[in-house]
DNA sequence: CCGGCGTTATTGTCTAGACAAAAGACTAGG
DNA sequence: CCTAGTCTTTTGTCTAGACAATAACGCCGG
């Protein structure tokens, strides 16, 4: 019967819409880790003053979308993220390393606060001269390099990030906290490894790697974008699709 | 007012399951072409006796993945298979090079029937011994190698693939054509080019590659396995995702 | 011929209620 | 203590209807 105090309609949309957002929102940005119970329908109904059927279509598309799962009698619950989910989503390294059982660790190599180059402005789609940070970490597992993340941050959309030492929590898992994204766009591509990613990876050079790169936006406003870069063989994307369902 | 004779509910699960199959069946396969006009909610209402609430769930549904598009007034229309599609889908690659604006080609290096072999059975996910078919073949851009498939095709699932001879038709889009799929896995990793990659795609040994496995389902019987292999550059992969919509 | 205006088809959203199905929780009997 | 049956909560599905928003269409006057 306790209801949580950070969920509310936004009033922008249709009903069933910001009800999706208010319970996507606090799952997407970590506060509501997987397990936890989401209000039931009823509850929802009487909280938020709306059908049932309103509800249930908001949590129908989350369950569709893998982000809660529901069970009769039960509830619903956030889910735990899957690799399904990590194609389109997330993609936190550390905590993919750590599931599989290896002791994970960064270096942050580079960071580095100023305005925006033209390239910075190209890849982060934002003027030239806005305010960026650049930041490049290496993510190892068990003392291996098996990811290189070179990160341009929109100081506009995130100033606070400035406070951030990255010593210990790594600037995808922060932005992720604490900056509410609503897009992402992701590339997947295979590239060979340039001198500098051979050196920084530990691979010889012309390596196989596979380089995802990802922009976030919140609303129209560009928020960070990242190239990770990892050698052939120690990231595999999977997804499952079903025209049916 | 000219109703559809080829879409039937299967009787199979709850009601607006069974009208998105109804009506995702023929777009997936390519019976129905991106444009052609999709029966409305009143019409379907009628048709299939259900009220609308259940017509627009089937409808929102098949809307939120892409694969029709909804105006008011206008009606509901397939839509035109996207970028963002294609990372889960169809990946056609004739027709993407041919929206590339570049001369298409296609090249049988072999074709095998017979039965599994253990490698066969654990790729294919069928019992040891089972009729498959292998195939082999080179896609290229204006005479450009550009991609590599290797196919297993399991001859339970389709049998008439044996009259096909594949020369102007690639045998993925035959399958699309002809034999409906439920369900589909993507693994995408990079790769180096081994010997005989490199050897067909007319690029270095251990060049960077970029390597998509599928697999496809029809229910709980397995289509077909193919490994598509491109030079580095060549492909790229673009999803879009948002989380509140 | 053409511009403006009302008509109408179509989708978008929401409500209130109903019944079904699954499964945890509880209780009575052994 | 265990088991079988019953109660209750929660989600799953469906209906019938209502009103709103949008945009194509057609008509009519200039």
């Amino acid at each position: 019967m306790t209801l949580d105090v950070d969920i509310a309609l936004d009033g922008d949309g249709p009903l069933h819409q910001q009800i999706r957002r208010a319970i996507a929102r606090p799952i997407l940005a970590g506060a509501w880790p997987p397990g936890r119970r989401i209000p039931s329908e009823h509850e929802l109904m009487a909280r938020f003053k709306v059908s049932r059927m309103t509800v249930n279509r908001a949590l129908a598309s989350l369950a569709g979308e893998g982000l809660v799962e529901r069970r009769r009698k039960s509830g619903t619950m956030v889910a735990a993220p899957s690799a399904e989910r990590a194609v389109f989503e997330i993609w936190d390294i550390s905590a993919e390393i750590a599931r599989g059982g290896a002791v994970y660790a960064m270096t942050l190599l580079s960071r580095e606060a100023g305005p925006a180059t033209a390239e910075d402005a190209e890849r982060l789609r934002v003027p030239v001269g806005a305010p960026v940070l650049h930041l490049a970490l290496c993510h190892a597992a068990d003392g291996v390099p098996v990811q290189l993340e070179e990160r341009l941050v929109n100081l506009s959309a995130a100033p606070r990030i400035l406070d951030q030492s990255f010593e210990t929590v790594a600037p995808g898992r922060w932005l992720l906290d604490h900056v509410p994204w609503t897009e992402a766009e992701h590339a997947i591509r295979a590239a060979a490894a340039s001198s500098e990613i051979a050196r920084r990876l530990k691979i010889p050079r012309g390596a196989a790697c596979l380089c995802v790169e990802r922009r976030t936006w919140r609303g129209p406003e560009p928020i960070t974008f990242a190239r990770l870069t990892s050698p052939a063989g120690a990231q595999v994307l999977v997804g499952r699709f079903r025209p049916g369902s």
